[in-house]
DNA sequence: CAGATTATGGAGCGAATGATTCAGAATAGA
DNA sequence: TCTATTCTGAATCATTCGCTCCATAATCTG
């Protein structure tokens, strides 16, 4: 269903490239990364790149919105456990995971890359993972009020609050794997926290 | 105590230049952020900045610091506290409170603005704002050890481990702010945050 | 006043930037 | 094989970059 079109065959990995880029634009942001860093960590030549991915601002969506949907894809599979503790846990842990993964080119956490305002670029990455974010927010929100109202959590807990503490430990997080900190680190934090979350009865 | 040096006085103010570099820093990131546009925004000339700043890197590098200031002021007076309680709560709120200012141009957090994302080739801005916060996380950890020995906290609970903890808040309250949080949302996810600490035995 | 000192604006340097052009190479369909 | 189509590499375009030079202006001390 992806008949080979006509004419000379690309000569590099697309995807491959496209993560390389996007590991070049995580760790040098948007202007700090130049054209010419990427046509040599990619091995191609700038019109390659051009003819492949349209201009640099295109390029740099393209990196975001392929790697966005990784955490959207986190919060989706988080709310579909059972009770609220196993709701806040796997978020944390998936995402903790996923900001430190360092393996196959992975560039790591977009999300500060993104906040970058000047890509000119006709579709406006800021927007787009802003708008991506509040869904997950609003996503995670409902499954904990949904909790409430089923009794999982104390009375003396607002599920809002709690979204917004474990939105506000993620957003964190985040910043600090872009600061450096290890897994274990964070795994070690975010356990932590969870541990601190207080449940109906049930438990503590 | 401030005699007026020898030769031709500046013409405009440096310390509000700073503010306006830093501004547009905070916005666009290092390398987006060019000589011209710096020159063009302060309304002096490419000489004038050179003369009072020195490079382009030694400017940013004096916006941060001065900013940075302001968030080891504050862990300064936090760590003076009496109890490690009141030490997380008055780190927690008093940065919040700096995090959401608006007054007088202010050009908004630091950490988790554009700067922390666009970094350049000549001057490594995520190794230069880690460093400069490590200081204030070590204080942090020093003074939740200190009331650790003091019996502060339940032996289940690590130091280290809570100034991880309370460390990871301190940058999803900034990243939240950023994103255009209210003052009064994120004193009130601080607040319940810090309910959620557990404290030895005087109280519940 | 004269001499020393510092700041100013404008012109412009060499290097790097994002992006394009173009001849040629590699493929598909006929 | 021939034509249409697409990709490649090298050269290079115009622009912008960070930064400096320099003649001049404004202030100091004496």
């Amino acid at each position: 269903m992806a008949p080979r079109p006509a004419g000379r065959p690309r000569a590099f990995d697309r995807d491959e490239a496209l993560r390389h880029a996007a590991h070049l634009f995580w760790q040098h942001g948007f202007s700090g990364t130049s054209t010419r860093m990427l046509t040599a960590a990619l091995g191609i030549s700038s019109s390659s790149l051009y003819a492949a991915f349209g201009t640099k601002a295109d390029l740099f969506a393209e990196a975001i919105r392929s790697y966005a949907l990784r955490y959207s894809a986190i919060y989706e599979r988080a709310v579909a456990e059972p009770t609220a503790a196993a709701v806040v846990e796997r978020l944390l842990l998936e995402s903790v995971t996923e900001f430190t993964r360092t393996d196959e080119g992975h560039p790591g956490c977009l999300t500060s890359s993104a906040v970058m305002a000047d890509t000119s670029s006709t579709f406006d990455v800021r927007k787009y993972v802003a708008g991506l974010q509040r869904t997950d927010e609003a996503r995670l929100r409902g499954r904990l009020e949904q909790a409430a109202r089923a009794g999982e959590l104390p009375p003396t807990v607002q599920a809002t609050m709690l979204a917004d503490l474990v939105q506000t430990l993620w957003q964190g997080l985040s910043t600090r794997a872009e600061l450096g900190a290890t897994r274990e680190e964070l795994i070690a934090v975010a356990t932590f926290a969870i541990t601190l979350i207080p449940q109906e009865s049930t438990n503590s």
